[in-house]
DNA sequence: GTCTATAGCTCGATAGAC
DNA sequence: GTCTATCGAGCTATAGAC
């Protein structure tokens, strides 16, 4: 998962990461031993040492990661686009970037949606940072989205937000890219996140 | 949180499932020890296997719980919905409730939302029943809805009910519901998810 | 860089007094 | 019903050989 490494210890340092965020997501933080990480990346737990400082600098690491790659393939996708793409194609691209980053690295992706609530306090101070620029991120789409016209005024860009990576992030629990394809899901939610549940002849509520 | 019990056994019970909601919510399973769910319920480890044969039997409950508090919250709310409910009212009131009964009994919630995937099998297993029954709940609202009409044939009901519940239990990481509405997040969800971000002239993608 | 060995601690669970 | 006491196991982290 982790590419681009050198020498042996980039690469043993990459094996550690890839175990300790496959194991973080299937068994959460507290239950996975630096034991069972070592086993995974290939060697005795004292070992580990060489390599970080303890536990937590590894999970500290992997959360980072988590954010950094989903937040990377976005920003590219979205730097690459026309001037000229409308509101409803920077959004769709938007999706469909993230969702195919969650996938790509889930070991990665998944293990910060489900152990972030469970850290030390001083990691997830950590990681917060790197949240808080994706979020960031988001905000500049939505605002390149609003002058290329085409939204509602009365959706708050801000909870919009929360609302997309709360609810794309959440796909992480159920679908599955082997036998489903993310394309298909990115179109799926886009048109609910764009387009809405109801006809537009009515108003809600 | 859990109330209406009589006897001292009952009383013990529930106090022990309300410290491990709450503890499993903040720490995740595997760091929560016997000994200080025990502390946080008023009484000595060693007291607990009265209660409970395993640690494991605490969790599956707590986890049941999560769901079966939302479930009985938006059943009572659908069924007593008067016949002539438009979609948009149905839906709203599907969505109000549950993120009521969210915030109302967070902890159980809360730490569903967290731990059911870092569980062990067997707990989890035990939970997807309940998880099943919740989610066709959602499906004979979205039918019910569809009879009344209004509603978008593009719109894959299957997907958007696992949208929808994703997005609504997200919510729990970020929202407060002290400093703010829960009337309003739901006002505004409700917004989101049945208008859609995108002015309805336009043909999104 | 990776190993072995281990110190010092905490874990889930049980047994038996009260 | 709740307590104390404890077993055997596993934990993070360290020390020092290679």
């Amino acid at each position: 998962m982790l590419i681009g490494k050198k020498d042996k210890a980039d690469i043993s340092r990459a094996r550690i990461l890839d175990a300790a965020a496959g194991l973080f997501r299937q068994y959460g933080y507290g239950q996975v031993s630096l034991r069972v990480i070592a086993e995974a990346a290939g060697m005795k737990s004292g070992s580990l040492y060489y390599h970080f400082a303890s536990k937590e600098a590894i999970v500290v690491e992997v959360l980072d990661l988590g954010i950094e790659m989903v937040h990377q393939k976005v920003d590219t996708a979205i730097c690459a686009m026309s001037e000229q793409a409308s509101a409803g194609e920077l959004l769709h691209a938007g999706i469909l970037n993230h969702l195919q980053a969650l996938f790509a690295f889930s070991d990665y992706t998944s293990a910060n949606v489900r152990i972030y609530g469970q850290v030390p306090d001083e990691v997830r101070k950590a990681n917060r940072r790197v949240r808080r620029r994706y979020e960031a991120l988001w905000m500049s789409i939505l605002s390149r989205a609003e002058e290329s016209g085409g939204l509602r005024a009365s959706v708050d860009h801000d909870a919009f937000k929360l609302m997309l990576i709360g609810s794309l992030n959440a796909t992480l629990e159920w679908f599955d890219p082997v036998k489903d394809d993310v394309q298909k899901l990115a179109d799926s939610y886009t048109e609910i996140l764009l387009g809405g549940l109801l006809n537009h002849v009515e108003s809600n509520v």
